[in-house]
DNA sequence: ACCTTGACAGAAT
DNA sequence: AATTCTGCCAAGG
C-alpha cells in the first residue's frame, strides 16, 4: 500500500493481536514474522507497551503475546497477575506460574485466520 | 536534533 | 555451551 505507510507499525501489530483466538497465546517472533519483519520482534513488545490497550479499540489481547519462551515478559508492565489470571480464565494451560504452554496454545498468525475453536 | 531505550529473537563469537 | 551483539522501528529524554 502506498510507500508511506503511515499506519505506523503498531497498527499492523494490533490487527495481528487482535485476531489472536480466545485461549490461544503467540509469540513477538510470530508475530514479527507475519508482519515480514522477524527482527522487529522487540518492537512488537514496545508497541503493545506504547498500544492502547484496554478500553479502546482495537482492543489488546496483550496478555496473549508471550516471548518465544511462552513467559509472559509483559507481566511487568500489565500486573503480572492480570495477565496470568486473563489466561487461564481463556483456558490456556500453563507449564509454570508465569509460563504458558505453547505447545497446547500456540497459534500461528500465518494462515489460521480465525477457525472456530 | 541526537542518543538511548524498549514486554524479543537469532546469529555470531 | 553460554554470553554478546546486532537487527529493526519508533518514541522519550
Amino acid at each position: 500500500m502506498s510507500k508511506s505507510d503511515r499506519n505506523s507499525y503498531f497498527k499492523r501489530v494490533y490487527e495481528v493481536v487482535v485476531r489472536i483466538p480466545k485461549g490461544k497465546v503467540t509469540t513477538y517472533g510470530a508475530v514479527a514474522a507475519y508482519l515480514g519483519t522477524v527482527n522487529d520482534a522487540r518492537m512488537v513488545g514496545w508497541a503493545l507497551s506504547s498500544a492502547p490497550g484496554f478500553g479502546t479499540e482495537p482492543y489488546l489481547p496483550c496478555h496473549r503475546v508471550v516471548n518465544k519462551f511462552g513467559d509472559l515478559s509483559g507481566k511487568a508492565s500489565f500486573g503480572g497477575d492480570i495477565m496470568r489470571e486473563r489466561l487461564q480464565q481463556e483456558g490456556v494451560s500453563f507449564v509454570d506460574e508465569f509460563r504458558v504452554d505453547l505447545e497446547r496454545c500456540f497459534w500461528d498468525p500465518s494462515g489460521e485466520s480465525d477457525k472456530k475453536q
